[in-house]
DNA sequence: AAAGAATCTATAAAAAAATATCGAATGGGA
DNA sequence: TCCCATTCGATATTTTTTTATAGATTCTTT
């Protein structure tokens, strides 16, 4: 298998590759050239062993006794995710969720441009949120078409969500980032991600949970 | 093992449990009574059996040819993450990120309160987010013993990030909830859980990325 | 030039999570 | 009353993910 063949990844490692990639940016900007699997795995809290095997997904390959090239691990991890040229993006339903990503600075980081910010609301549309133009969402079609965008992200009401989707589609989106907690319906070919804000504080919730019974006497869990 | 003696359960599992206590409530809202595991899994696109075990964590028990009682597993699932009685909380960093979680309705339908919102920024000081007062951080440290907070929200810049945990940790807090990308040096004893908005991005730009090599006819993931 | 320390890759083992199988319980209907 | 369809729960299997082990590579130092 040769050097820039990316393998299939277990979907924790991808979840880690843009924690990685923000590591090596750090780096790379402190004019660092290697990196040792070693020393990400400190920084990541993680083993060594794991960082190799994630990185290897990408198809970059380490040096014994010199690590990985920095620049080429980037290029990688990009390459991989889709993120080493600009992915266009549209955004639908400007709430507070919706306004929040409109102004996430990490998301240019990593190329994700949002070219357009869409609400059905009269009163937003046509106002200025991070400086992005608000428009109806009757535009959607005809500007998805004309852009070629594919990524759609869906902070809209859980009412509107189905409805949502179904115009994304419609107007040609392969792709949707799904804040909503509805679990959309929608044909073969086109990728639903959900995101659920809530599955992180339940975790955190359970883990002091857990503490607290520890810290009663009760060794459980 | 008695009816209401929760189990170790899965990290995995654990996120699932917001989500089946969503449907749940959306079904005693309707009336409903009694729901069976299929349903569930109709509901959550997954397989029964899994359902099935997700629940089992929590010391609900069904019953065969009727199913899970809706109201006692709601109760099941509260008491496992803790979300039975209001959990107050701080939120620090009132950013857009910051400003949206202050405004997201369904962390109070988890019995999440943020009591407090804090920033160091004096132009933020004294204004209102969502009806909620900005108080500057210098206040925490009194309030989180008089008012007995354990729960920290994080969403300062990453500059401030260790700053603003130490100070947190001094004020008494147990779990600080992160959602800056910095990995935080903590004592033992305190939670810190981890939130990163890119790695699902991450997981949706492979997932097209990996159709794209389809449609091409690389067979390869 | 040879030894040694640090690092990598490949393969193997262990642990965690998801899925399958099978027997038992329960209410509805013949 | 007794059978049948539906569902649950316990145990077992498979798959996925993480961690360990062993051997190879490469630079530095003596």
């Amino acid at each position: 298998m040769n050097q820039c063949n990316p393998k299939v990844a277990a979907l924790p490692t991808i979840r880690r590759l843009p924690v990685y990639l923000r590591i090596l940016k750090e780096l790379k900007s402190n004019g660092d050239v290697l990196v040792s699997g070693t020393y990400l795995s400190e920084r990541m809290g993680c083993e060594a062993i794991q960082v190799r095997k994630d990185l290897a997904v990408t198809g970059t390959e380490g040096r014994p006794r010199l690590g990985f090239d920095i620049a080429k691990t980037i290029q990688a991890i990009e390459d991989f995710l889709g993120w080493n040229n600009i992915q266009d993006a549209f955004l639908i339903g400007i709430g507070s969720l919706g306004s929040a990503l409109l102004g996430y600075k990490t998301f240019k980081q990593h190329n994700l441009n949002i070219v357009g910010a869409f609400d059905c609301d009269p009163r937003k549309v046509g106002t200025l949120v991070h400086e992005k133009r608000i428009l109806h969402i009757t535009k959607i079609k005809t500007l998805a078409s004309r852009m070629h965008i594919h990524i759609g992200i869906m902070t809209v009401p859980e009412s509107a969500a189905q409805a949502t989707a179904d115009y994304l589609i419609n107007a040609g989106i392969k792709g949707i980032w799904n804040f909503t907690p509805v679990k959309l319906e929608v044909p073969k070919g086109i990728v639903v991600q959900n995101e659920d804000l809530s599955s992180g504080l339940a975790v955190l919730c359970r883990r002091l949970q857990a503490h607290k019974g520890q810290e009663n006497g009760n060794g459980k869990e």
